[in-house]
DNA sequence: ATCCTCATGTAACACGTTACATGATTAC
DNA sequence: GTAATCATGTAACGTGTTACATGAGGAT
């Protein structure tokens, strides 16, 4: 990402959330939180870097802003030149090698699942399954409030899809706690151990 | 991830993977990239830093191997002391903050969608479902696969919600288009431009 | 013949994560 | 009245990404 001279998807990140009005830097890593977090993360630290090069650039504008009871603070906000180039960038059928990663310390944990006590395995992805039924139900508050505002319609098409997956999440779960349970652990069950002809 | 004193989960990705025996730098990151790829990237540069410091705590043992038509390279393996930190790390339910995290240039341009001419935001979203549909094949096979190998079943369940999380995209693309399409472009079609009332 | 890929790895730099700092509120 | 949180940001360090190197073998 950021294949030379090209800036890396961040930046437009970071115009796009400032494509709506001016914003602190730390204002800036809240909302992106808020509202990409769950397909783009962008590290605090980073935030503040990247302002200042976009400004170097002249995409965005900053000024300092004097403040009483809190701590000073930096408003950016969008040149015309960041707009057309955000612009540009979202039409510009960009050079995805990259697509959609994922990274999740819970699959590395099932991947190596011959090496996890069978109940603590299940454990986990019971455990998961409900975090997926909670997030669900944030989920659908949130499909509900972006129904309303006709403004929101591509944000509720990404909310979309973050619920359709964790909705298959929670049932691969569910479907994964059932098949591992029935070929392993005859504790804690009235079945009787048969002879389980596994190698090694 | 990595606060301080304890490995990152990279490290015991790394260890898993010579779980299965010795191998080489590059060796493990090709292994890493076709086995956990999906949801645990290592950069090709990260093992070799991983192995120095992985060998460093005795977890793994090098040994300089010679080639006579290609190069010279270094193996390494699992020791008693980096399996047992492994099965330790896996049973140990992980202060998982991070959970699962992902990433996605695409999502990210369907939330900034509104700066996006309308039908270059439905090509995408086309793109998006057809690759996702060529992935479910892919699946499809790699499912069959693994479901004849008794020794796989862990590698099998997180394919499986590798393929669930597919389909969900490809359906929640297909929607997507439909219900973008039906607000928009009164080009292309007989359907004459009615006034549509947008703000600003 | 030339180019691409494989097999091996190193080096430079960009990005992400954690910890640190600080004064004002809010919580208990 | 101490502790957590907010609002602002900086600094240090670990991880990821890109580019570079190199000789053999296969492709065209």
């Amino acid at each position: 990402m950021a294949p030379r001279g090209e800036l890396p998807t961040t930046s437009f990140a970071v115009l796009g959330l400032l494509s709506y009005g001016p914003l602190s830097g730390y204002a800036l890593a809240s909302l992106a939180e808020q509202s990409i977090g769950n397909f783009w993360t962008i590290a605090k630290s980073q935030v503040y870097r990247e302002l200042a090069r976009l400004e170097e650039l002249g995409y965005v504008e900053g000024t300092d802003v004097r403040q009483e009871k809190l701590p000073d603070k930096r408003m950016y906000e969008l040149t015309n030149e960041g707009r057309s180039s955000l612009i540009e960038w979202l039409n510009n059928p960009s050079p995805d090698k990259e697509g959609t990663r994922m990274r999740s310390t819970f699959l590395l944990k099932v991947f190596f699942g011959n090496l996890m006590e069978p109940e603590q395995l299940l454990d986990m992805i019971r455990t998961h399954r409900d975090q997926a039924e909670q997030a669900l139900e944030r989920f659908d508050l949130i499909l509900d409030q972006l129904s309303r505002d006709p403004g929101a319609v591509y944000m509720l098409t990404t909310a979309k899809l973050g619920k359709r997956v964790t909705e298959a999440t929670a049932e691969w779960a569910d479907e994964a706690v059932k098949s591992l349970s029935r070929r392993r652990t005859p504790s804690k069950r009235r079945s009787q151990p048969r002879k389980s002809g596994r190698k090694r």
